[in-house]
DNA sequence: ACAGGATCCTGGGGGC
DNA sequence: TGCCCCCAGGATCCTG
């Protein structure tokens, strides 16, 4: 589902609807999420107040008055809202939390259930688990030499390290693919045969896929929703994600789709030089 | 150590 | 209409 800039939606939608609020009751449904949901953390959440709510990767992060720590993966399907209470509920939503005034609701709806909800009782415990799992820094601002090591130090090919989080944090399957084309690199390039320049023009192209995606709003393919429900609009600037058979825009070569790193990748045989 | 594949889920769409 | 197969914005565990 949602990438960086999907994630980045929800979080700037959220952050006005959310920011002083207080949780005065929180329902969990029975069906499990990726990390099951702890029975304890209702008493924590109930009467807590939301001081923050931010962006790291993929994942949201809820900061609490008492430093407790909400975090939240969309997963494929995720969808994280802020709705009035009488909203009539969707099917598979797993978790709801009441607001103070105005009376609203948080919701969490997630169809395939990839997302998690997990709550955290320190800011500390939050950056431990990401350095745990290896999470990578964030694609805006990346160190240049950094990025040129972690291409040169790996035999994989440059889609499969731009998916992988550890090397930079919320690139996902559609953003991969535009930023390959931005970059007109190959996805099957191995990504220690990329020179310094072709290199630096991915980092470059990378940052302003996602920042060209976030002024979008984010894309909407089938499920995904910003924080108050509206859908995205960078699907219709896709120039290769999805568009397979079509021509490309650029050079009007047909553009084709592979597997590679077990995901769909679209490119422009011709724009994209293997 | 590293790379690639399988796995967790549900639902939509195409072909027959 | 129904069935079967493939596909989907992701992360993690297992294998070779």
């Amino acid at each position: 589902m949602p990438e960086l800039p999907e994630v980045e939606t929800v979080v700037r939608d959220l952050r006005p609807l959310l920011v002083g609020r207080r949780f005065t009751s929180a329902w969990a449904g029975r069906l499990a999420l990726r990390k099951p949901w702890k029975a304890a953390w209702k008493k924590r959440l109930v009467g807590r107040r939301v001081e923050a709510v931010r962006r790291r990767g993929k994942w949201i992060v809820l900061e609490l008055d008492d430093g407790g720590r909400l975090v939240i993966h969309l997963g494929m399907t995720g969808q994280l809202t802020v709705t009035s209470t009488d909203e009539p509920r969707k099917a598979h939503t797993h978790l709801r939390f009441d607001l103070d005034e105005p009376i609203r609701q948080l919701r969490f709806r997630d169809v395939r259930r990839f997302g998690s909800a997990t709550l955290f009782p320190s800011e500390e415990e939050v950056e431990a688990s990401f350095t745990a799992s290896g999470l990578g820094p964030e694609p805006f601002g990346l160190d240049p030499a950094y990025w040129r090591q972690r291409m040169a130090s790996t035999s994989r090919c440059v889609k499969a390290v731009l998916l992988d989080q550890g090397v930079v944090a919320g690139v996902g399957n559609i953003y991969a693919d535009e930023a390959l084309f931005e970059a007109r690199l190959h996805p099957s390039l191995i990504a220690s045969a990329l020179g310094d320049e072709a290199a630096d023009r991915l980092r470059q192209a990378v940052a302003s896929v996602l920042n060209r995606a976030i002024e979008g709003r984010g894309s909407t393919i089938r499920d995904y929703v910003g924080g108050s429900g509206l859908r995205g609009a960078f699907q219709n600037e896709f120039r290769v994600y999805g568009c397979t058979g079509r021509p490309c825009n650029r050079c009007t070569a047909v553009i084709e789709r592979v597997r590679l790193a077990g995901r769909s990748t679209h490119y422009c045989p011709q724009c994209q030089k293997s």
